[in-house]
DNA sequence: ACCTGAACACCGTTCAAGT
DNA sequence: ACCTGAACACCGTTCAAGT
C-alpha cells in the first residue's frame, strides 16, 4: 500500500545516478559498490546485473559528466552576438569549467579513464568547426584542441589515441562517425598521413612546445604592455 | 655470511625508493602496502614503523617526484646561451616534462595530493626570479605560474592555497620561508592584499580566463601568420 | 629498537539460490 | 527476469607479542 516505502524498481540508469550523487555529496573516495547500493537501498550485488564492474560504472560515469559538459558547451545562445570566433570558444571553454566546479571530481574521473568517452568528440567537433568557419585552417584548429584540452576537461593527456584493440570499432561506425564529425574525420586524415610510421598519431611534443610557445609569447606580449594586467 | 641473503635493514629511504619503483614498473594501481613491503622481503605490517600510513607514503612519493622535476629545471646549465627570459622557461618546462615521461603517473599522484608540496615553491621562486629579472611585473609572474601550472606538474590545480591547518606552520618558518624565496613573499604579499575579504588568495576564475586569453589570442597570430606552423 | 602473526573492518566480485 | 546470502580474495591498519 504505502507507495513511498515501495521499493522502485532498479535500473542501470538509476544506479548511474545513484554513483553520481554519491560522487557530488562526498567525492570519489567514498564511492563503493556498497554505499552506491546504500543509496538504493539494495544489496552491492544487485548492481552487477545492470553493470559489467566497478571499472564500467566508472566508464558510464565519465560519460555523462563529459556529457554534461559537451550540452552546456553546444547550447546554441552561446553563439549569439559573439564578435569572434575566439569568443565562441571561450563561452563554450567557461560553460565547461562551470559544469567542472558542479563536478569536483571530474578531472580526476576522466583522466582516469584510459580513454577519452566518445560522448567527448561531439565537442571538439563543434569547436573545430568554429575555427575554421572563423578562417582557421584545419592543422591550427588540431593544435587548439590539444592546447584547450587541459581548459575543457581539466587535465591534460592524450585525446586521440586509439583505444586498446583497434578491431572493436567496425568500419561502418567509423565512416557514420567521419559523416557526424566531418572536420574531425579530416583532421585524422591529415594527422594519419603526417605521422605514417610513427608510434601515435598525434606529436605530442610538438603540441606540448606548441602550447608552451602560445603562452610564453603571450606573457611577453603582456610585459611590453602592462597597462592592461595590474 | 651470505651477505646476498642476509636481510638489509629496512628505513624510511628503502620504503620510499621501493614505492617509487614498484609505481615506476606498474603503475599506482598497484602500489599497495603489502607489494611494497613484498618489495622489501618484508611483511607489510613493518612499513608502519616507518610510515605513518599509506596517504602520508604517498605524501612523501608525491615529494619525491616533485624534488626530481625541481632538479632538473634548477639545473644551471639550462640558463646557459638563452637569449630569452622565454628561453630559459621553456626549457624548465621542457625538462619538467622529461621527469614526467618517466614517471607517468606523477600527474595523477600529485593533483590527488590535497596540496601541493613543499618541494614546488623552489621550482616556482627560479621560474618568478627569471621573469622577474627578464623585465616582468611580479604580478605577471604570478599569473604566469598558473598559466603553466599543468605543463609544469602536468594538470591544473589551486597551488597557492593555504593547507588545511594554517597553525601548523610557524611564525619563524613563515619568515624563513620569505627570506629564502623573496619573490614568491612579495607575491603573496600582493595577493594577500588584493584579495583581503575575498575566499582564497587567488582569482581562480580569472587566473583561468587569462589563461585561455593567453592561448586563443596566441592562436589567432597563428590564423594571421599561417606560414610557420603547417 | 625493530619486526611480525593474528585479527578486524572494508572492499570488489562470484555464484548458487531464492522470488 | 531480477535480487540476495554466503563466501572468497584482497586491502589498510592495529596491537600485542616476539627478537
Amino acid at each position: 500500500m504505502p507507495a513511498r516505502t515501495t521499493k522502485e524498481a532498479l535500473s542501470r540508469e538509476r544506479v548511474l545516478d545513484a554513483a553520481l550523487a554519491v560522487a557530488d555529496l562526498d567525492g570519489l573516495g567514498t564511492l563503493t559498490m556498497r554505499r552506491v547500493a546504500e543509496e538504493l537501498d539494495c544489496e552491492a550485488m544487485s548492481l552487477y546485473y545492470y553493470v559489467r564492474d566497478k571499472e564500467s560504472l566508472l566508464a558510464a560515469l565519465t560519460e555523462a559528466v563529459v556529457g554534461e559538459i559537451c550540452e552546456s558547451c553546444l547550447d546554441p545562445s552561446l553563439q549569439e552576438g559573439a564578435a569572434d570566433w575566439r569568443e565562441v570558444v571561450k563561452r563554450r571553454c567557461l560553460a565547461a569549467r562551470e559544469v567542472m566546479l558542479r563536478h569536483p571530481w571530474a578531472p580526476h574521473l576522466v583522466a582516469s579513464q584510459p580513454t577519452a568517452p566518445s560522448t567527448a568528440y561531439a565537442l571538439f567537433e563543434a569547436l573545430v568547426a568554429t575555427m575554421v568557419d572563423g578562417g582557421c585552417s584545419h592543422s591550427l584548429a588540431h593544435r587548439a584542441i590539444h592546447s584547450l584540452g587541459s581548459m575543457l576537461l581539466g587535465f591534460t593527456q592524450e585525446l586521440f589515441e586509439p583505444e586498446a584493440g583497434d578491431g572493436d570499432i567496425s568500419m561502418e561506425e567509423m565512416e557514420a562517425l567521419a559523416l557526424a564529425m566531418p572536420h574531425l574525420a579530416k583532421i585524422a586524415e591529415v594527422a594519419a598521413h603526417e605521422s605514417k610510421g610513427a608510434l601515435s598519431m598525434c606529436d605530442t611534443q610538438a603540441e606540448f612546445e606548441f602550447t608552451l610557445g602560445l603562452i610564453l609569447d603571450g606573457l611577453e606580449a603582456h610585459r611590453c604592455e602592462p597597462d592592461s594586467a595590474h
